[in-house]
DNA sequence: CGCATATTGAAAACGGATTTCAATTTCAAA
DNA sequence: TTTGAAATTGAAATCCGTTTTCAATATGCG
């Protein structure tokens, strides 16, 4: 899995007349053993428990290479940190924000994405991209504000 | 029209102990007048024509007090500007939006609302808002870089 | 009217992201 | 292998939309 990553921005920097570096191959393989929809921050801070050498902005550059190169998906959230997911393990995808804790689902769902498109082709338009974001409370948090609002009654 | 958005604007002042001024009512007005999905920038320069003495900073100010007051909704697309949109016209809606000239179409479908309710339900989540956007080309656009590609290739 | 408080405008600060630049590394050609 | 043009790096500076600061001004209750 990895070795297939590593492949793939091999050929992409091949392609581009780009050149392979110890600190790219570092910042993919901490990026690809990481958590999914990590900021470039908390990447970066992963990155330098492993490299402590590798800079901030060789992460954020690196990073935008490897969405070129179709590794990862850049994500651009509510809350104004760019987040990027590695690209290989799933298919398109949609989310959940939990607006209280921040944490995020992810899902797919056909009938959607089969009435977004009806929806284009009734004003002659075609789509390249589309971002759906649906931002509320997960269940764990929906009962802990319930506990909240219970306490505060009593 | 322009009555009801000034009341409004009034009452949500005087509700929260805030003070009526020129700058809030100008504003208003060239907001509520101008087109749709105005970003800041955009508002200022609006607003600067007819009120030349108003500032960079109370154009943005405002703007966010109107969103409280539920006159404004602010929008960010992918292209890093904050926008608003004024609220009393029209019903929730999402958007298309042209990559090649930025053109903004509203849509609304229901459909699409129900399954978002039924992802949201099967994850226990609870739905506060969304984000539905569409990225692609218009149909100007299509058309105008499909006669782009035809010349290149002859 | 008087005065406490909100508001304003200009400029500075903020914060995430990008760019600059001199030093270093890569890699193809010799 | 050596060479050297071109890409890359890290640190710091810069960018740019937005927010905040602060002294001056305006608002509106009593």
């Amino acid at each position: 899995m990895k070795k297939r990553a590593a492949d793939q921005l091999s050929e992409y920097l091949v392609g581009q007349g780009l050149k392979s570096t110890r600190q790219r191959d570092d910042i993919l393989e901490v990026f690809v053993s990481a958590g999914r929809h990590l900021s470039v921050e908390e990447l970066y801070e992963r990155v330098k428990r492993s490299f402590p050498h590798i800079g901030y902005a060789t992460v954020y550059r690196t990073m935008k290479l490897l969405a070129q190169a179709g590794l990862a998906e850049e994500r651009r959230f509510e809350d104004g940190f760019t987040r990027y997911e590695f690209t290989a393990a799933k298919d398109h995808h949609d989310h959940l924000i939990c607006t209280r804790c921040g944490m995020i689902i992810e899902f797919e769902n056909e009938q959607i994405e089969a009435l977004q498109q009806s929806v284009a082709r009734k004003n002659s338009f075609l789509v390249q991209s589309h971002k759906l974001e649906l931002y509320g409370l997960c269940s764990n948090c929906r009962s802990a504000s319930a506990t909240k609002k219970k306490r505060k009654q009593s």
